[in-house]
DNA sequence: AAGTAAAGAGCACTACAATGCACATAGCAG
DNA sequence: CTGCTATGTGCATTGTAGTGCTCTTTACTT
């Protein structure tokens, strides 16, 4: 998983979802210009804000075996 | 995903290796402190810092949908 | 109990994530 | 082409992740 793979799930969920980066900052309570910067795969996000990110956008973070 | 189920789940793996901090450390490049603190779940690591690990231990990150 | 190896933690420093604000750019409806 | 809305970006600030060094604590072995 990197960081522009992440970033285009969290902007394709959110579209299905039919919600804005403004709303989404909302609803996650993360700083808008920090959402931004993520999709835009501008960041290194931490734990924190990628699983309250996808919480709220009804994903979740597993962690698997490789095959 | 919260950070103390990441280091518990990063900690049993490298034991099942059988490998300690200080080799992990070095197969991953980052430093020990950082792998430190992190299986301790004193930090909030970044998406660059999981993934690495994650990588080689065998591991990876998968994002689902929530059920 | 004593010795050794592994893991945890304090301190200080650097780099950068998170943030708000303001402005630029892209997309889309008319 | 013109607005209008959504997304992207530059700048400055604050907080903290990542890091090395050193010391402490824990766990295992004899």
């Amino acid at each position: 998983m990197h960081i522009a793979e992440l970033a285009r799930i969290i902007k394709e969920r959110r579209k299905v979802l039919g919600i804005n980066q403004e709303q989404l900052s909302e609803l996650t309570e993360i700083g808008l210009r920090t959402i931004k910067g993520l999709e835009a795969g501008k960041t290194n996000p931490t734990l924190h804000t990628i699983s309250t990110i996808l919480d709220v956008l009804g994903l979740t973070l597993e962690i698997k075996t490789k095959k």
